[in-house]
DNA sequence: AGATCTTGTGGACGCTGTCAACATGTGGGG
DNA sequence: CCCCACATGTTGACAGCGTCCACAAGATCT
């Protein structure tokens, strides 16, 4: 089970086979992860791969959740910016639409990354065990609800309205995303994304 | 270009592969619409589609818009079911709760349609002329668009603030659709769904 | 050392989209 | 009316895909 025994015939595949895969989806997203594309750049035969994954969604599954990880990592970076000294307010709602932001930023920057992440097949469960889990060990959502917390305490929100203020934030977020990237939205020159993303920001924030 | 007359080999083939396509695409989302069972559906040979669609993208794109149309469709519907007499603000609020709620709605009754709905092959534009359209001569965008100018006149809301709500009200519907359906929301028990509509749109309405 | 399990290989099958060549029905000009 | 040209549909082929099966070879255990 432990992908980690360099003394195998071929070393550790399964990490390479993951490896490489993760670059077809850098690149094309979730449909260019082709199994035999991933065995060809890993090179072993083009049945290596069954040895170490059920089948091809097996594969994409262990993919996805790295490309999860990501996305928590670029968010957990991003808050981190702010200031970890900055107190108040003003700094958990700072930190609020930083995440926001990065949940975007990273839709736009890796594209195949991120609409890989959500490619995850049915099937296979979503929120597992510890996998797509940033550097602290939290999950997107979860570092999601931790900046909504903050922002709970710090402004005095009712206490009665934070329930399932995550799901709004998060299907906003997604949604705009999802739109930029291959939906209708994709013709929206670069310019103007950003402005979608402010009054996008903006009407949560004004409506937690 | 008419794909209406009924006198020549098999009589309207174009149409009928769409028809078939979307049953399709009903039952199993974009990917299920495979060039040669749609063929075979429609009873011809696995190449005569390739007289009235260049390639299998743009017969998905054909497809596509007709999914968009349904969608716009159950939006009027549901706009209408309001009640066109009932003037004033909390009636025109009570039309953009509809139309979110109708987008929502749709995403989760034809789970199939509404996927391909979004599933336009890249480099085919998405809004082309007059596809994807409703009994209103309207898509989507455009209706959302049209409930918003009604809330903003009926509540004076500051004119400033109306630049660029309709992408935040359009993501947020759409991220919640895109999380549930084959996001990692979509293992949320039926019964909680709909107070995650509820709050998202609060807080939308909220936050304009 | 020899048995056994794990890992990787080679070949096959049916599926897909697409292309080229061929067949057939339709409609118009002599 | 006939024949030609064109639009439409068919047949056959090809490469690429995921997956299954039988086999080979390296690693591990006694």
């Amino acid at each position: 089970m432990t992908p980690s025994k360099p003394t195998y015939h071929h070393g550790n595949l399964r990490s390479e086979l993951i490896e490489a895969g993760l670059q077809l989806a850098r690149d094309g997203g979730p449909d260019a992860v082709v199994l035999r594309e991933v065995s060809r750049r890993a090179g072993v035969s083009h049945n290596a791969a069954y040895r170490h994954f059920a089948d091809r969604d097996s594969l994409l599954k262990a993919i996805c959740d790295r490309c999860m990880r990501s996305l928590a990592q670029l968010m957990e970076r991003r808050i981190a910016e702010v200031g970890p000294a900055r107190r108040g307010a003003a700094a958990a709602r700072a930190r609020l639409r930083a995440t926001g932001g990065a949940y975007v930023e990273f839709a736009l920057t890796e594209p195949g990354l991120f609409r890989t992440a959500f490619a995850v097949p049915p099937g296979l469960g979503y929120l597992e065990e510890d996998e797509g889990v940033g550097d602290g060990g939290l999950g997107p959502l979860e570092i999601l609800q931790a900046q909504l917390d903050s922002v709970w305490v710090a402004s005095g929100l009712p206490r009665e309205r934070r329930a399932n203020a995550e799901f709004a934030a998060w299907s906003s977020v997604h949604g705009l995303s999802m739109l930029l990237l291959e939906g209708p939205l994709r013709e929206v020159p670069e310019g103007e994304r950003d402005a979608l993303l402010t009054r996008l920001l903006d009407t949560i924030e004004r409506g937690l």
